[in-house]
DNA sequence: ACAAAAGTGTTTGTGTTACACCCATGC
DNA sequence: GCATGGGTGTAACACAAACACTTTTGT
């Protein structure tokens, strides 16, 4: 398995069909994304992405191909548009990549034909994810360079339309947030109601008030209020919380 | 072109994706959807569907498949999820067509093969539409026996997860009426604010407070007044409004 | 004059924003 | 005691729901 691995022509993938994933962790008040820089000459960086097996659920490749990059089985996942321009094709990309990489892109008969596989027109379905960055070690695959976290306002400039998709995907975040309760997702355990609040803020990136927001979020009747958490600073102890229905 | 254009394996699709169409109209105070019936022995019903050019927009697909049975080009239209289990295939549901119809379906060459590409695993994207009914004469195409407008609280069963499909399209329309001012793409070009109260009731499924609703739609500022409607009836005459930022 | 339905105004309640104050903590 | 930051209370405001009343129409 693990041999052809680089050859997805012969993996039984739906063809031309992609999945993209917008990982998004929160880490020093500011939201990051999870991303994959390619292991080639040049600078490319892609969204974590893959292709959907004949006989694997849509959603589970996309549970799958997040697993492969975080490790992490039981994460919130979701759906949240699909890009299907015509014009979106690998093709200008690929042939940039394989000029800076004579070496190891051959005209060998196999790579020929993963060529014409990769190069064809894709539709892709994007997912954002929301993980605790603390509980996760971002993992390479043999595509990977690196992988790392970024902040959402200083990423690199992606490969294709994937910042386009970030940025989709932070606007069905921002729908989301509230009407779903998932912003929890991106925090540990357990928290205080500040950084509930830093949390909005940079996802909004807007400030919000300190009181009122308290009561805005302990009204959704959704947390657990624990201990106080003594930090050794000279003011009041904040409680902690954690989320009921995780 | 006509001529094969029951061979969907040799019109450059993109192959194993599919795209149905949720066309939502308003009449006699009830949502309705626009559904085919298939011009085969046996009741098949099935949303309309279709197949993306390889050179097309994933959009544009969806435009050209309304378009085909509505013959409106300049229509709402909005994706709102994709399915993609794996079990998602037409076999099932293509045997007992294929049983009941033994003379139109035989086994010659071309319909293997066509019957290869057809009961593959698909991929769908749901796209849902706003039409107004009186502007719309539905148009059947060759696969169809007929086409009409089912109220949604009285659809038939159609094939595959279509019933579904729909089901997340009204919720999904629910969602996004108020924020995205979509449901004036239902009503007439001219209408009385009690129409529009009635085609919230059938959307929503519940009544609205009368006053209180006048004054919530007048307050978005999107409705110009024009004159009144003086129906012959024994009381006040409503006026009547248009949409503005159509 | 009357019934029917449309239009508008007023009160009530709820939830959000803004402001103020008190409390715990370590120095 | 005091600076710092956390927690809570209250008034002001905006928005939505409930109620009441007035206006227009054809018979």
């Amino acid at each position: 398995m693990s041999q052809n691995l680089h050859y997805p022509s012969e993996q039984g993938y739906i063809a031309q069909l992609s999945i993209d994933c917008v990982i998004f962790g929160y880490r020093d008040r500011q939201l990051h994304v999870l991303v994959p820089k390619l292991n080639f000459n040049g600078e490319f960086w892609a969204l974590p992405s893959g292709f959907v097996y004949n006989d694997e659920d849509v959603d589970a490749a996309a549970t799958r191909i997040l697993q492969d990059r975080t490790g992490l089985a039981d994460v919130y996942l979701d759906q949240f548009r699909v890009f299907g321009k015509a014009a979106r094709t690998n093709l200008s990309f690929l042939e940039k990549l394989i000029a800076l990489n004579p070496d190891k892109l051959g005209e060998g008969i196999n790579n020929r034909k993963e060529y014409e596989w990769i190069t064809r027109r894709f539709v892709t379905i994007g997912y954002y994810a929301l993980v605790d960055m603390n509980k996760l070690v971002p993992k390479q695959n043999e595509l990977d360079q690196s992988i790392d976290w970024y902040p959402i306002k200083d990423l690199p400039v992606l490969i294709l339309d994937h910042n386009e998709m970030i940025a989709t995907a932070l606007e069905t975040l921002r729908e989301n947030l509230d009407r779903k309760l998932i912003a929890f997702n991106l925090l540990p355990e357990t928290f205080t109601m500040k950084e509930v609040q830093e949390l909005y803020e940079a996802i909004f990136d807007r400030p919000f008030a300190r009181n009122n927001f308290q009561k805005k979020i302990l009204d959704l009747n959704v947390l657990e209020r624990l201990d106080k958490k003594f930090t050794g600073a000279a003011n009041k102890a904040p409680y902690l919380y954690r989320f009921l229905n995780r």
